[in-house]
DNA sequence: TTCCTTGCAAAACTTTTGCATTAAA
DNA sequence: TTTAATGCAAAAGTTTTGCAAGGAA
């Protein structure tokens, strides 16, 4: 299916059925949010999506952009990172996967999971067990 | 040589000759802040390195510890390690290494080199270098 | 009605900055 | 004496919270 094709109405329903799906309420604002950070793999701030909400004439404040966030990243909707120490980005793709953080653009590229092989993985202290495995390669600019 | 063994004045000593080897001039307080952080491979914050210090009776006052660990970093003595969201961690070990971090307890334990192995990595984008690689394995109570 | 969500403003935190004072070379 | 570092308080930036008002079930 061609995901830019679908009708605004088409993304608000696939929203919603995703909300539910998680036990999250579908309120408008929620909508509003989750439409603009689902709609393709990416990283923004809370006050990216803020701006970018207000600027479209949406009537959403910044307490609910940051509870909406933890909450989405709570359930597993989104992935909240931590790459810098700025401020938290909010990643849309919640599939395993690494990340390219360009220091000089603070720019953040997906690195997909087949792209990077572990032979050697050390076993977790006793009592503990892998949560996750955060993957940042750091780039500069070359020359 | 034994470590623990070292006399105080042969720590300042010693941390002076580092200072110096950086070019940075090493005033009472940078002296005591790389006294405290340098004698063993630890991870502080800002915040623990200020109580730390008062409570040994030092006059420092919070701007000098971030202005200090700020200057550390960049000259490489000490390493800014962003592991969660909610501040920024001191590495004293500025060798290559990578993390576990249990985000039961908050605890932030050193993996050594020698026990991850890549067997792919991705090509750094065109223009681009990898400047570093950080790894964090995320940890939780195994049960 | 009852419970949940929202908005606003204020608070809480971490980190940075301006500027007068102090210490180092 | 000249330059750099420190301390204090205030500012800046991000995120959380308290509470009244609004909306959904």
């Amino acid at each position: 299916m061609d995901h830019t094709a679908r009708s605004a109405q088409a993304i608000a329903t696939h929203c919603e059925q995703r909300l539910s799906a998680c036990g999250i309420r579908p309120t408008a604002q929620r909508l509003r949010i989750a439409a603009l950070l689902l709609a393709e793999p990416q990283h923004l701030s809370a006050e990216q999506i803020l701006a970018s909400l207000r600027s479209a004439g949406a009537r959403v404040s910044k307490a609910t952009v940051y509870n909406t966030l933890n909450l989405f990243a709570e359930r597993g909707l989104i992935r909240l990172l931590s790459v810098d120490g700025s401020r938290a980005w909010f990643d849309s793709n919640v599939d395993a996967h690494y990340h390219f953080h360009d220091i000089t653009s603070g720019a953040l590229i997906d690195v997909p999971i087949p792209e990077v092989e572990f032979s050697r993985l050390p076993a977790p202290p006793p009592g503990t067990e892998v949560a996750g495995i955060d993957l940042v390669i750091r780039l500069r600019k070359k020359g």
